[in-house]
DNA sequence: ATAGGTGCAAAAAGTTTGCACTGTT
DNA sequence: AACAGTGCAAACTTTTTGCACCTAT
């Protein structure tokens, strides 16, 4: 899924759902294409705060929920009362993350997604996403951790 | 681990960092002790309050906390804003979850496992526990759904 | 006796919602 | 014109915290 790609997936749901293309979703969507790797919805409202648009945290929350319905963005993290967003651009991975310093490692493991799918057939589950989440220490961290004790 | 292991433990731990083993934190863990499968923390308020016991909600978060760190209870599912939690007496599982009716099934797969322990070893990273989740839809929705449509 | 613990109510933090008004179709 | 969307503030949920009093050690 590419920028141009997701823009499209977004009007034609809205056609599709007889909802209506303002020009605030239009801007939660560029903000949020425009985002590099991870980031929270509080992000996105302050982003826009500082262009001076006129978008409100209300919208941003109901254009992500939009989007997630979608599939163009995914809630990658839960941890410590948060949520993590990502565009679901490339291919699918998931995280390391620390709980020392919030590093978030990003890995892919073909093997695991079609550990995965197999499940799924086992149960006649029909996924829609999933999510892995690794917490500990990352590198950095657990060689510090070594020092201290 | 079974239960009267896990008590074992929280008196070490308690004792170890200079806390003090109170009545509440006692019925708080018996509590989760006696309560199969998954739970809200919700749930443990509400079953104390029920027996008349004494013990406020601020103290069963505030035990929570103890126990997660000490591994006793594990949050093993994000959804909707609720986080489920889960006795860690059983071997590691992870979970299927229906979005439409909420149905939770575990899943066992060292396979997955063991390429978690490989890649945490590639990138240095010293986990202390992780969170599979796959969302979707349960057979018996999915099949519903496909009657709908 | 002295930390640490508890209950309460208030506060945080994240997210949703009711309502009057606005804008897309 | 109709109906969905928006902003705002209020509400809601889950979780944490400050404080005066209490209790395990």
């Amino acid at each position: 899924m590419n920028k141009s790609f997701a823009k499209k997936e977004f009007k034609k749901f809205i056609k599709e759902k007889g909802l209506k293309f303002t020009s605030q979703r239009e801007k939660v969507l560029d903000e949020i294409l425009n985002t590099k790797g991870h980031f929270e919805i509080e992000d996105i409202v302050q982003k826009i705060k500082n262009k001076n648009v006129n978008v409100s945290r209300a919208t941003v929350y109901r254009t992500l929920n939009i989007l997630k319905e979608i599939g163009i963005v995914t809630e990658v993290i839960k941890f410590n009362n948060k949520t993590i967003y990502e565009i679901s651009l490339k291919e699918h991975h998931d995280h390391l993350i620390c709980t020392n310093c919030g590093k978030i490692i990003e890995f892919q493991e073909k093997e695991i997604e079609e550990l995965q799918d197999k499940i799924c057939e086992i149960y006649g589950f029909k996924p829609t996403f999933h999510r892995l989440e690794i917490f500990g220490l990352c590198k950095d961290c657990a060689s510090k951790e070594d020092i201290i004790q």
